[in-house]
RNA sequence: GCCGCCGUAGCUCAGGUGGUAGAGCGGCGGGCUGUUAACCCGCAGGUCGUGGGUUCAAGUCCCACCGGCGGCGCCA
């Protein structure tokens, strides 16, 4: 055995995924941070399950090394205390992971209260959501919020790689943009506002400065909407792009979606394996995705029996039925004008449909995606502002968009909380975001965390 | 907005045809020298969602309300 240097002998402040991802060599000392998960003991044996943020470590306290008092002192420990830990790393095969680490020292840091609520069994919803700022320290709940997060590095990398400026817009607006959902109302000082639902038409506005141009942020629907695919507040990836039309948008939408689930494959492999997916999933997803217009969608769910007349929106049924077909996302394009917002452009061919896409994740989950080409002809676009009934002085702005310099344009909004739900093979919305907000809910830390747009709407 | 189901211990649930409550987990005490949501023994813990009604008697039957879950519609 070689003598020790000095700094080989001193700990070495390590995350747990240092350890488990055997970068530390066995042997090492190291000294890690974190909240205890889980507790087991075996008389002479406690084995600590720590958490960092980073990933899970068992750790092994030994009543030969620690001495009885400092023993029963950690079998005794509230979980959730947190701890420094100082030891060695070990391979074993029977440690979750592969790794644990041997403890030589620690000192305890916070005492966690005994009766942590959350228990090591199942959980009803109901429970989980009233205790969520307890329950986003589960696995569960860590593995989605790390694939959220490079689901969005990804998305965002390849914006700013292909030259697209991320860009922001108020959340308190004066109208409405998409002619259907529903408003939430705000009092601005006596007068009326309405949160946002898309950052779209400032987007429009943002091409003739800025070129190609993104924004993540909230958008808010105030749809009573009782599924598993509605949040009141979520989030919103939104493009546009100048000089693009349908097919342009369509290839953007390919090479963009292709991108975020190769990263995801790659760099998320573990964490989508724990919820459920297998990365080669994503990994299959190459461009150009299958095509199919909105007629023969019609076809097709009518073929299967489903009740749907030419004209109506693809309703949840039948959005169901067309993402059972396939295993990769897919579009549907050319949607009947009365199916869609004011602002899509006319087909010149075929003046009833519109250049509008949706893309729809396999596998049931639906559609993820809503774009197309916007009208860029002024006159055409005042037609259709009041031909849906809309006041177009609350349009003034967005008119004078195609007064001065007006040219052909397409844009996309990417429901973020659906493509995660897809990728984490999710049975249900609430879980692709920390805090959800959901149309029949108030969790007590709604009141606390409640955002300040939802105190003006409540007062 | 519509349809269906549910509400019993901190949590998940069991309590045929009415006779004032049980289990597992969690907590507390003890045991176990390699556990994997560890396990074993013991203890504590409940105005049965709220209000009203039927009855000698209601967790159980009836009505209303509140809360939750699932599905449809609308949408990302």
């Amino acid at each position: 055995m070689g003598t020790l240097t000095r700094s080989e002998d001193r700990a070495l402040p390590a995350s747990i995924s240092d350890v488990l991802s055997g970068s530390v060599p066995e042997g090492r000392k190291v000294r890690i941070r974190g909240w205890l998960s889980n507790r087991r003991s075996s008389g002479g044996v406690v084995f600590l399950i720590m958490r960092d943020g980073t990933g899970w470590l068992q750790c092994v306290a030994r009543r030969d090394v620690l001495g009885d008092k400092k023993l029963d002192e950690l079998e005794k420990l509230p979980i959730e205390s947190v701890l420094e830990l100082e030891g060695s790393v070990r391979a074993d095969k029977r440690a979750p992971g592969g790794y644990e680490l041997s403890i030589d020292r620690y000192r305890i840091l916070s005492v966690a209260w005994p009766d942590y609520p959350i228990a090591k069994k199942y959980h009803g919803p109901d429970f989980l959501l009233e205790k969520r700022h307890l329950w986003i320290r589960s696995k569960k709940m860590w593995c989605i919020l790390i694939v959220r997060s490079k689901l969005l590095k990804a998305a965002r990398s390849w914006l700013d790689e292909h030259g697209y400026v991320e860009v922001q817009a108020p959340i308190l607006t004066a109208s409405a943009c998409e002619g259907g959902a529903t408003l939430f109302p705000v009092d601005y000082f006596g007068r009326k506002a309405y949160l946002t639902q898309s950052w779209q038409l400032y987007g429009e506005a943002f091409i003739a400065s800025v070129g190609k141009c993104y924004t993540l942020a909230p958008s808010f629907r105030a749809e009573k909407s009782r599924t598993r695919r509605h949040l009141t507040e979520y989030w919103h990836l939104e493009v546009e792009i100048p000089f693009c039309d349908l097919k342009c948008l369509l290839k953007v939408i390919d090479e963009f979606i292709t991108h975020i689930c190769h990263e995801l494959a790659d760099k998320a492999a573990e964490e989508l394996r724990t919820l459920g997916r297998d990365p080669a999933d994503l990994a299959r997803v190459e461009p150009p995705f299958p095509r199919l217009k909105y007629d023969e969608a019609v076809e097709m769910l009518q073929a299967e029996g489903v009740q749907i007349e030419w004209g109506e929106d693809l309703t949840w049924t039948c959005e169901k039925v067309l993402a059972s077909e396939f295993d990769v996302p897919f579009f549907v394009t050319h949607f009947p004008k009365t199916a869609k917002a004011f602002y899509h452009k006319p087909d010149p061919e075929r003046p009833e449909v519109t250049l509008s896409a949706d893309l729809l994740a396999p596998e049931g989950y639906g559609e993820i995606i809503g774009g197309g080409e916007r009208i860029d002809d002024y006159e055409t676009l005042l037609a259709r502002i009041r031909e849906e009934g809309l006041d177009p002085a609350d349009y003034e702005w967005y008119l004078d968009l195609r007064k001065y310099g007006s040219i052909q344009h397409s844009g996309f909004g990417l429901g973020v909380e659906r493509m995660v739900m897809w990728v984490c093979k999710l049975d249900h919305i609430r879980d692709a975001i920390a805090f959800p907000r959901l149309v029949r809910r108030r969790s007590s830390w709604s009141t606390t965390m409640m955002p300040m747009a939802y105190a003006l709407v409540r007062s």
